[in-house]
DNA sequence: AAAGATACAGACAGATCTGTATCGTGTCAA
DNA sequence: TTGACACGATACAGATCTGTCTGTATCTTT
């Protein structure tokens, strides 16, 4: 019955390229369920629900993916160049200017936690839903925490922050809280809650910067002053009491 | 057979109370069942499993909870109240010193997500694991969250912040991602990460304060002066006294 | 002593899940 | 035309899950 294969009935491809289009099922199967995982969870989503949605046979499915686990896995991955694939994007259009990107990357986050359908970060959601640590899945998340502080670095360096590290374990937190601060959030205040954060974190760094920079003169200028005053606490309480 | 009940052979109680013990093995029930649900996961966990590592009858755990969902939820609501709990009793050891308090709060969350067993918020995990809003397990968590924010805000209008409500959120944001970035977080840097973050987002606030109090001073002694100078950077003074 | 409540033990029903096996059909290349 | 191949449809195996049911033993209360 089927000319056409039925994935393809809604002419996805102008014509399809008569040949080695045997990807495209693949492709097909992995959208459907990277849309189904997102938005109902991994462990609720089974592989009859995937067959069913995508209208394939469930040997399409484990031809492509042995293992229901193969297609997380692959699920994962996708979102995880998705993501960077628009962070880059984003710090392509701001380079040289790190402190523009960075509240650049703090707005588009922002915007996405204001949709509807917004379900959160895929890999801390898997991360949740499977507790072994030797999950494959989880070896996925992990990378991609890896790589979330591994670029907040560079950009906490192009900041010149004096801790770049801790600059970029701070904002790591942040950005990781708003992807699970859903229920906390109103979608209006998002984008403004996060820059402003982002904002503080790196206004802080660079207050320390001047603290050092003022430490340094006054040593400089030979020690005549008290010590006790005011170089002890890194950050004052201000009205201390 | 039994002339004790099972679940009371490891001599629990010094005697037992002779009666109105009986929601003992309910409390029972519920512990077993919340360590092994916030440990491999609430949908990884069955109720078989409960039943056995309980060492109790299957019935005995459905006349005490009639579903898997009450479980659930009764583990969710002990979890919330532990964990306030612990928080007001360190709330109650700072008062009259909202930074203080703020600081102490840092503190000990930081040191549980330095924990070898620690598996993050099981609130956040819960919500993770199911997806549909309107699953009573869901209730339990937007709870917890609003209350986490309800209780931000008060600590942030005791910092007399000029947008406490904004402080607030930033605050949860930054507990919340701190649950969920064990993979970001080497164990040892959780609590500085921490506290300097919420120092840092305080410290923004009070110099937004600051500004606003020059910004009146100075239009108060009239205008006179150039106003192009010094207003620019939102994020500056913390040096001022 | 009788009755009722509580608990354990285990079988069981019915649904669901992952993964495999079988069969039929349409497409394409030789 | 024929054979290889990809795909769909469907049945099925085996495990697991939630929840029910039956039966028995113990303890408390009356």
């Amino acid at each position: 019955m089927p000319r056409v294969p039925a994935y393809r009935s809604a002419a996805r491809l102008p014509k399809g390229s008569t040949t080695a289009d045997a990807p495209d099922l693949r492709e097909h199967i992995l959208q459907i369920a990277s849309s189904l995982f997102y938005n109902r969870g991994v462990r609720a989503v089974g592989v009859d629900l995937v067959v069913d949605e995508a209208r394939i046979a469930k040997t399409s499915l484990y031809r492509y993916f042995p293992t229901k686990d193969d297609l997380i896995v692959a699920f994962l991955e996708r979102e995880d160049v998705d993501f960077w694939g628009t962070w880059d994007a984003v710090a392509a259009e701001h380079a040289g200017n790190p402190l523009g990107e960075l509240e650049a990357h703090m707005g588009w986050i922002g915007e996405r936690l204001s949709r509807s359908n917004y379900r959160g970060c895929p890999q801390i959601n898997v991360a949740a839903e499977f507790a072994e640590p030797e999950h494959p899945a989880r070896g996925v998340a992990r990378l991609h925490m890896q790589a979330l502080r591994r670029r907040l670095t560079g950009l906490a360096e192009g900041l010149q922050a004096p801790q770049p590290e801790v600059l970029a374990a701070q904002l790591a937190l942040l950005v990781n809280g708003a992807f699970v601060s859903k229920e906390v959030l109103k979608p209006e205040e998002a984008a403004e809650v996060l820059l402003g954060s982002a904002r503080a974190l790196v206004a802080a760094q660079e207050s320390r910067n001047a603290q050092k920079e003022l430490v340094a003169q006054k040593a400089q200028s030979r020690a005549a002053a008290k010590p006790g005053a005011a170089a002890a606490a890194p950050q004052r309480s201000r009205t201390k009491r």
